[in-house]
Parts: C-alpha cells; structure tokens; sequence
DNA sequence: TAGAACTTCTACGGATCGTAGAACTTTGGG
DNA sequence: CCCAAAGTTCTACGATCCGTAGAAGTTCTA
C-alpha cells in the first residue's frame, strides 16, 4: 500500500517529455528511429539506443499520450493528445488540489507576466461572445 | 545520471500534502503530535506512528514548505507558503514546460468553468489599474 | 527463406515517498 | 541536579516511477 497515486494525470518524467516534443512537431508522426535521431540533434548529445525510445513509447502508450499504426515493418507513432490539451489538464489538475480554487485563481493571474496576462484576458474576451 | 528532477518546483506525494492541508488549516502552527491526530479524525483511520509524520515534516522543511520553532520541548510547525502560492507557482511551472505559452494558455481559458473565468477576468482587471 | 529491421521482455540502478523502529537529545518534575 | 518521558533524528525497507538498454522474439522484404 506504499505509494498511490491516485487522482490526477500521469505524470511526464523528462525523457518522456521531450519524446512528446518530437511527436508534436511532427503532426503526421514518426518513427522509433527518427525520434532517436531527432533527440540527438536536438540535444547534441549522443544517440539513445533505439530500444530506450521504444520502451519510452510504449509506456507512452499505456499513458494514452500516444497511439500508433503500422507502417510497412515500423510503427509509425503519433500523439494521441495537443500539446496545449495536456498542459490545459494539468494546469487544471493541479487547480483542483485545492479548495478555494478562487484565490488560488486570484494569485495566479498575479503571478502570470504581463504579456500572459494580456494573452488571457484576450482568450477570456473571446470565449465571452 | 539515471533521474533528474531538474526543473520545476518540488513535487508532494500524498502524505505530504495531506500534511500540509493541517498545516494550512493551522495558521498558528501546530506539533507533530496534533497532526497525526487530525489526519486520523480527518480519513477515519488509524493514526500514523509519530515518526512518520516527522520523517514527513523534515522533507518538507527540506523541500521549503515547512518551517518551526522550538515551543517547550517540542516543535511547533506551520507552512513557509500559503496554499495558493504553492498551487499557483506549480501552474505556472506546467505552463513552462511548454513553448507556446499562448496557445496553452487559450485552451486553459476554455478549459476552465464559467465561473472560474469570471474570476480570473476580474482577477486580470484588477491587475490592470 | 534468411537476414535485417523492428518490437517486446526483462532488468537494473537511482530517486521519491510512505512507513516506522532504534537511537539519541532535551527538558520538566521531583 | 538527575532521570524518565517527550520529542527528534537516523536509518531503513518496500513500492513505484523513470532512464537506460541488452536479449529474445517477431515480421517483413529482398
């Protein structure tokens, strides 16, 4: 009964992360491969082996981060969420740890930049009409 | 060089944020001892040995979410930040993991419930004088 | 059909967290 | 002023997560 965790989305550790990256830059997906390659250029760091990326993917998968087809031998992979969907929800996940959601939204908006705060009120503005 | 953490604020497991609900409902601080009492009323379960909450209250202390003070023999404890500057700077930690803040952001506004829109536009008023 | 390409299985080490006993420190009461 | 009790730190273990990747299995394609 050690850990649990409960409520919430799972959780990105960094390398999964930075696989979603490659994914969401590639709107029509890629595969194993080429994400190990992209990431090594990105990094400039040395290649991952492939089988690293491949076990990242399919807990990736598990996580419905991230479906795939075949493609002749290879799948082909691609995200299963946006970009902006996961953050949204998370944001959204992390709001709801708490009561008082009002003056924890308070406090954020106090703690945005300017520019983010000129970018919500436009969105908020938008949703308005 | 297996797991890095690196960026981002640090994260509470369950425990620890039910501990730091007490402490949150306790502007005055309270001993160990009491939380492990209010834990136990609050889930209706068995208390916790007293050295569990105090292992947990030292990595909170750590992680800079606790601080104390000597009251008698004991330590009276009390949380180094509000609830809502912990849940606000952690949104704001997600909203950073992403480079287009913009488009997140937008969907984080339209994720949101009415109401919650209400106040973050009123929230952003306010900010604008 | 065999070799190459790809995937799944298995595994390990580090980190975090829940959990708590053992050992140590402090202090209030006698 | 010293001791027992209250409290704290030390140490530890098991579970889970994540980065990492070899070994073994599967599936194409030439």
């Amino acid at each position: 009964m050690a850990n649990e965790r409960a409520g919430g989305p799972p959780r990105l550790g960094e390398l999964e992360r930075a696989v979603m990256d490659v994914l969401w830059n590639a709107p029509d997906g890629t595969t194993a491969q080429e994400i190990v390659e992209r990431l090594a250029a990105r990094d400039g760091t040395a290649e991952l082996a492939t089988t690293t990326v491949l076990t990242v993917l399919d807990r990736l998968r598990r996580k419905d981060f991230v479906t795939r087809e075949r493609a002749g031998r290879a799948h082909r992979y691609r995200a299963a969420r946006t970009r902006d969907d996961v953050i949204a929800s998370s944001m959204l996940a992390v709001l709801e740890t708490t009561e008082d959601r009002r003056s924890a939204l308070v406090r954020f908006a106090g703690a945005v930049s300017a520019e983010e705060a000129a970018l919500l009120r436009a969105a908020l503005a938008e949703l308005e009409e």
